[in-house]
Parts: structure tokens; C-alpha cells; sequence
DNA sequence: CGCCAGATTGACT
DNA sequence: GTCAATCTGGCGG
């Protein structure tokens, strides 16, 4: 496995959120390895877009105008929420990972998501992050490399037939463009509300 | 330091 | 479907 380099990040948020489905996203945690198949994704822009962190000011609308290929992890309703940066240069934006697939390293996400149906673990921003582990430490790590325990890999490149798209979930106010892509029919995207 | 909105979740009717 | 839990970050005082 080989990881995404820096570059990939460097464009359109919502041309990185579309490719990103499909790619593994691995976490070392104590020796172990927790990895998963992305397989929806949310795109965000900066301050012009309306459900935009970046509207609110602060480290992490500075983050989004930042370095591309590094995690912002934020909290909210009492979940960890991991997104990536990634933007065209001068511009700012962010993808969020909503749901994966779980490959390996099953027995110990159960654990420390406190649950036993497969199904659920992965499949939320909120569970995502609590099964693998993340939080407010990873803030600003980079994901081009695997120094800091988490990092994200090719994966298989879905073909374009199974990707859905849809607006955004849970946001007050969306872009009238769908931002929010994830994989036809797989078990692991996130109930819709 | 207090206030409050929020890219959610899971328990319950 | 409904609803509250009780956390974080930004902002105003």
C-alpha cells in the first residue's frame, strides 16, 4: 500500500471528496492496525460557503486556508468530526470522512466503540472517529505521512456508476450544489435523517 | 469566564 | 419519528 501524496489534496474540495471514496484510511494504535474503506464524504469550502467552519473565525477556519493534507478534528454534540484539509492554492476547504468500511483490526474498534454490530461502527463522522481513536491530538497532523499513527492509502478505485450523490446532512443551510458523495448501495454509508 | 449554536448519536415513544 | 445529552470552539464582557 502506498500513501496519497500531499498533491492529491491540492484542488477542488469537492473533486478530493469524490476521489477519496474508496481510499483506506489506516490508524496505528498501539501496534495495532485499525484500517477501513472510505466510503462517504462531505466537502466543505471556506468562508463563501454557508455550513462552512470557516464562516466562524478562529484556528479552524485558519486551518482550512492552511496547509492541505493535514486533519482538522473539531468537536461537536460530544463526537470528534475528522476532516482533511484540501483547497486550491490561496482558497480554503476541508473533506469530511462521515463513514468507512472496517477492514482490519475489527475486535479491537468494537471495543473501543463498545459495540458488536459491524455495520455501526464505522458508520458515522462521530463513530468513525471513536472507533479508530481520534481525537483532538491528530489536530493539524499531516496524512502524507505515517509519523504520527494516522495516515490514508490508495485504495480501489470505485467505478463511477457506484458513486451516489446528495446534499449535505445536517447543515442549516446548504450550497444548492451536492457536496456529499458515498458509494451505491454499500452497508457502511450512515443513515440518512 | 459565561453563553450558545452545532458537519451527532442512541435511547425511547 | 422525537429528543436530550452535556462537549467544543468562538465570541463578548
Amino acid at each position: 500500500m502506498s500513501l496519497i501524496p500531499k498533491e492529491f489534496y491540492s484542488r477542488d474540495p469537492a473533486v478530493v471528496t469524490r476521489e477519496l471514496l474508496g481510499a483506506v484510511l489506516v490508524r496505528l494504535y498501539g501496534g495495532v492496525r485499525l484500517t477501513c474503506r472510505i466510503v462517504e464524504t462531505e466537502a466543505y469550502y471556506g468562508v463563501e460557503d454557508p455550513a462552512s467552519r470557516a464562516r466562524r473565525g478562529g484556528d479552524l477556519a485558519r486551518t482550512m486556508y492552511g496547509d492541505v493534507d493535514v486533519a482538522l478534528v473539531y468537536g461537536v454534540h460530544r463526537q470528534w468530526l475528522l476532516n482533511v484539509v484540501a483547497h486550491e492554492l490561496g482558497t480554503g476547504g476541508a473533506v469530511l470522512i462521515r463513514a468507512a468500511e472496517p477492514l482490519e483490526g475489527v475486535e479491537v474498534m468494537m471495543e473501543l466503540r463498545k459495540v458488536r454490530c459491524v455495520r455501526k461502527l464505522l458508520s458515522g463522522p462521530g463513530r468513525l472517529t471513536k472507533a479508530l481513536a481520534v481525537d483532538k491530538r491528530f489536530h493539524k497532523k499531516p496524512l502524507y505521512v505515517s509519523d504520527y499513527g494516522l495516515w490514508i492509502e490508495w485504495g480501489v478505485t470505485p467505478r463511477p456508476e457506484d458513486i451516489a450523490e446528495s446534499h449535505r446532512v445536517g447543515v442549516a443551510s446548504d450550497l444548492s450544489r451536492p457536496l456529499r458523495f458515498f458509494l451505491r448501495g454499500n452497508l457502511y454509508v450512515s443513515r440518512s435523517r
